[in-house]
DNA sequence: ATTGAGTGTCGAAGCGCTTCGACAACCTAT
DNA sequence: ATAGGTTGTCGAAGCGCTTCGACACTCAAT
């Protein structure tokens, strides 16, 4: 292993000139940065991080809690995590990946230990067990969701109040007046995620203003459940017309059953999914949707961290706001209904 | 921050006594040991993770490098990321989250600078380029996937060979004769991820022996994709009874147009996925599969690479045995074909 | 010529831990 | 009683880096 002294006895120069030429922090002539420069390509040097996080009480590293669990938007948890690693690594921090299982524990450790400068925090439910712990250490932190109480904290995450708003305006302006919701399991609403109910509050207020009458049901993925669920709805609600689906594996189950009932989509029926564009696209119908803006969250996330890291930036919530896209899947509400 | 220093003094102890109970390397008085960990426990300590590296040049990280790519396998990845760190953390490791992105030189970062101990690499092709990197550092590595030579290299990975002969050995069983292959999108193939090669081969050498017929077509997911994919196929083998399908995201298109077309399933048709668990159960039919044993990868991949590390262990491919779960979507030949 | 402010470099201390050798203190076998 | 082996503890060195103060030097302004 090519040490910094090697390097400098190589460049001619003392360690510390080598250190600063690394890390830039004093000025140091052309000429020599040169030398030490070539000196550690020739030599392939690279710092060793726990020598340097040692003497810098900095390891460069930021944590990242995602939740163990896998019953939901896992491409959505995939595609933050690697918007997290690429965004970090272009500001010079690596990632370490943490599951949900340890719990606050995890929090204590790594912020006890030094083994990361900042965390983020995932799937965090309303009223998370790690939040006092945040709180009350000075370590940065950017939390994607949103609790029940942001004082002194970071989060980001999309608008979903605006986004249920925003679907069932959507709805409205095609002429629907009957819209059915179709949400998460229920267990994601007993653990009181809150964007399941965010979006919900947001989709009712909305509906009252503009007269129409909303019936959400709650829905395990797959066939047999979306089965049960469609057969509750149109029972208590012959005349819906307007769907909006917040729970990507009842999306093409929803869709199928439709078609076998001979709803056809969006002549007859109307759906207005959230979930990633990718699913929206690749649907047996190109589905009108509210995009989950995963890489954006991602990078935010680490863009305030590094931002607090630097002395800049504060604690605020940034919600970003939804976005419609109208593809194929939602039309004027039948003449008749 | 508590410092060993302070523990040390709070027992009344020297510095090294706390570190050899801590660390077991050497015995300790019974009541010695519970007057440290006594004050451990009252002062909250955390060992400083940077000095202990620099210490004892041990990180206690294992890096795993997952592709940057979202367009296949989103949810193995997952659940392998997410074993990988659930069974590093039972060995008291921690993971270092790496995309793709910066190819050989996160390997060279990584072990240059002593950030992890080991890595583990997702996604490997069958020429990577990393793996050149790989035979000349002293740190042990697994791979999950298997490269073209695996000389000096640990892999570990489904044995997509047997599985597709598995497959085809089900259909053959029921008397299909004509089978057809639906794979992964055309760039999974030109890229040489050695997986979906594999898989082919083995199908189709068992498939001669059997004496059937094989029609092997990528696909691109969704369902424009898969239109277009299934009439060439009928165009070319009318008679073609039973598929396989190695691509999740053609699945369900797959099953819609089948049924679109009024070929039920299983009567007329079969089909065998080679997919999650969970994809399989939530199809629109309940499939007939070839699980991707995601969590145990993760966990044998770790598991090797910490026995490596206690000096055990030793090089080896380990292919995991396949296993096809019977469900509604594969049944007898229909008798005319 | 002399001061003062910059500029570029160096030496040394120290970050918090592990680990090695040393050394009491004790026990057992002679 | 004494040598030899165990067992439990300590002190000190050192891991590779950052960072602070010091110092020599240059250059402009007096």
């Amino acid at each position: 292993m090519v040490t910094l002294a090697e390097v400098a006895q190589h460049a001619g120069v003392s360690a510390s000139t080598v250190s600063y030429v690394l890390s830039g922090k004093r000025s140091i002539s052309t000429t020599t940065r040169q030398r030490v420069e070539q000196s550690i390509r020739e030599l392939g040097y690279h710092p060793n991080a726990g020598a340097r996080a040692l003497a810098s009480s900095r390891s460069n590293i930021i944590a990242l809690m995602i939740p163990l669990r896998t019953d939901m938007y896992v491409p959505v948890m995939m595609e933050i995590a690697i918007a997290v690693a690429t965004t970090a690594r272009i500001h010079g921090y690596d990632v370490l990946l943490l599951t949900g299982e340890e719990g606050p524990d995890a929090v204590r450790r790594v912020t006890g230990s030094g083994l990361a400068d900042a965390m983020i925090l995932m799937d965090v439910e309303l009223e998370d067990e790690r939040l006092p712990l945040l709180r009350q250490t000075d370590q940065p932190s950017v939390l994607i969701g949103l609790p029940a109480s942001t004082s002194g904290l970071t989060c980001v995450d999309l608008d979903f109040g605006a986004t249920g708003a925003l679907c069932v305006e959507h709805l409205a302006k095609l002429g629907h007046r009957d819209i059915a919701v179709i949400g998460e399991a229920p267990a994601v609403y007993e653990r009181h995620t809150g964007f399941a109910e965010r979006t919900l509050d947001g989709l009712r207020s909305r509906a009252r203003e503009l007269g129409l009458r909303v019936l959400h049901r709650p829905c395990e993925g797959g066939y047999d459940a979306m089965t049960a669920t469609l057969a509750r709805i149109f029972d208590e609600r012959p005349g819906t017309t307007g769907f909006v689906v917040q729970n990507e594996s009842a999306v093409e189950p929803l869709l199928a059953l439709l078609r076998q009932q001979g709803r056809a989509v969006p002549e007859d029926v109307s759906v207005v999914a959230i979930c990633p564009d990718q699913v929206a696209v690749q649907a047996s119908v190109r589905l009108t949707s509210v995009a989950i803006p995963a890489q954006e969250m991602g990078r935010h996330a680490v863009e305030h961290l590094v931002a607090k890291l630097d002395g800049r930036g504060s604690d605020e919530v940034v919600l970003i706001a939804p976005e419609l896209t109208v593809r194929a899947s939602t039309g004027p509400a039948p003449a008749g209904s």
